[in-house]
RNA sequence: CGGGGCGUAGUGUAACGGCUAACAUGCUUGAUUUGGGAUCAAGUGACUCCGGGUUCGAAUCCCGGCGCCCCGACCA
């Protein structure tokens, strides 16, 4: 993409309504536009790191057999009632309004009731189980207070999946397999190392649920890290008889930390109520167990640019980056205008995303820029590149500067198509 | 929902109850520049969040509303 098409602006100053570092570079930066409190839209190039966070959601998920669908946001209020969650009194982060005939909806907070439903429709025999299905969608939910810039807001787009087994134990087995694919999504996007597979309130039907927390000073919640084990336990459980048990708690410190996905056993809890059921080899019904799993991307968009950050900008990882190469073209000498163009038709027909900086400006500016914009690969033609036939190449995480022929540099960034 | 703070050009800040609401940045035009948000000049841009009130006079004080931020509570 060049440049000049780029219709946002990067600003020097970060809006005064905005505390949190994530909001105050995405806003800077041009990749988020905030609507009203807790609600943000999504930019040009925040949209492309959306999508690519997604991407690499989607195939995990795909990867563990789960199967993509996409639930209304719309929300029939008598599947609700089934499990008594319509009520204010039971979920207050309803927001609900009405038909023109006066029948209630809501827009979905999350969505159980509604797939389980989807499914039963679905499932007849054991022969029609496992299944794993899910979603990527936007989530609405009136919290009383957002905060955070997009790490929690009203309106968040979320992959939640949801397993349905015919034993627990198999179950349990998808349940471990999830978890894994879990921990490879936050490698993936930068965060793995800062991420805990943390225990947490389990429910009825588990002792535990299992949350991943990334560290950061900025996170809402508390966490028990032991750093060996590359686990943690919520502090919410910390005092729990089983807790004490079963971790020695010496061995675990406090940390803030984020929840940045989150995996539970349902057991029949939904199954039961929505009358999802299948009958078994002898001819049996039988209640189909369930499992939920989610993960909030715009929440993980978020703790990305807050980490992996650092002074002058972002800087993402080349995994989800809006762009693997910013091309950046320094002043207005035909030489230089038709070299940076040769090289930019050169790297997108490799295949590589190149956002090419066509515009006439200053160095500084543009470099300034380019930092805080935070594509992984700064690469700048110029006059004196030009007349090494060579090209710069920067890399944005560790600032380390180098010259290539542009062959090389062509080959070297296909790598990354 | 309890507590606290704040609403002034697009953005960030200033302005004792008193002059035409100032400065920086942005944007426009021109010139000089072209390897770190460059320099100079001339422009542009504000019903001071909204509605009432006090006062000779309100951005400033008072009341109400709306909005935003923070702390707490809440958070399958």
């Amino acid at each position: 993409m060049r440049q000049s098409k780029l219709f946002t602006k990067t600003q020097k100053e970060a809006p005064k309504d905005e505390v949190s570092k994530n909001a105050q570079l995405l806003i800077r930066a041009g990749y988020i536009h905030k609507e009203m409190a807790g609600v943000y839209a999504l930019l040009p190039l925040g949209v492309r790191v959306m999508n690519n966070i997604a991407n690499v959601v989607r195939n995990e998920m795909n990867g563990v057999g789960g199967v993509e669908v996409s639930l209304t946001a719309l929300q029939d209020k008598s599947v609700w009632e089934k499990t008594d969650r319509w009520r204010d009194e039971a979920i207050d982060i309803w927001f609900k309004s009405k038909l023109k005939n006066g029948t209630e909806v809501g827009l979905g907070f999350t969505h159980e009731e509604p797939f389980t439903e989807m499914i039963a429709e679905q499932v007849n025999s054991y022969r029609d189980l496992p299944i794993l299905a899910y979603q990527i969608q936007t989530k609405f939910r009136n919290e009383l207070r957002a905060k955070s810039g997009i790490m929690r807001g009203r309106e968040f787009l979320m992959k939640d999946l949801y397993s349905f087994s015919r034993t627990q134990k198999e179950h349990e087995e998808i349940y471990a397999k999830i978890a894994e694919a879990y921990q490879r999504i936050f490698d993936t996007v930068g965060v793995g190392d800062k991420t805990y597979y943390t225990y947490a309130s389990g429910g009825s039907f588990s002792k535990f649920s299992h949350e991943f927390q990334t560290l950061t000073e900025s996170g809402e919640d508390t966490i028990y890290v032991h750093e060996e084990e590359k686990i943690a336990v919520n502090e919410e459980i910390i005092n729990e008889p089983s807790v004490r048990n079963q971790f020695n708690l010496e061995d675990f410190i406090p940390q803030k930390a984020v929840e940045v996905g989150n995996i539970f056993s349902l057991g029949t809890k939904f199954s039961e109520p929505l009358n999802l059921t299948y009958t078994d080899e002898s001819g049996n019904s039988q209640p189909v167990i369930m499992g939920s799993y989610g993960i909030g991307i715009g929440r993980l968009m978020g703790i990305v640019a807050e980490l992996l950050s650092d002074d002058v900008g972002l800087i993402w990882p080349i995994t989800i980056a809006p762009f693997k190469v910013h091309l950046v073209q320094l002043g207005d000498d035909d030489s230089v205008k038709s070299e940076a163009e040769s090289l930019y038709q050169a790297l997108v027909a490799s295949g590589v995303t190149v956002l090419y900086d066509d515009r006439s400006l200053s160095a500084g500016e543009k470099f300034a820029e380019s930092d805080l914009l935070g594509i992984p690969f700064r690469v700048v033609v110029s006059k004196k590149t030009l007349a090494d036939a060579v090209c710069e190449l920067k890399d944005r995480k560790t600032g380390s500067v180098s010259r290539i022929e542009k062959d090389a540099l062509i080959k070297e960034m296909k790598k990354y198509a």
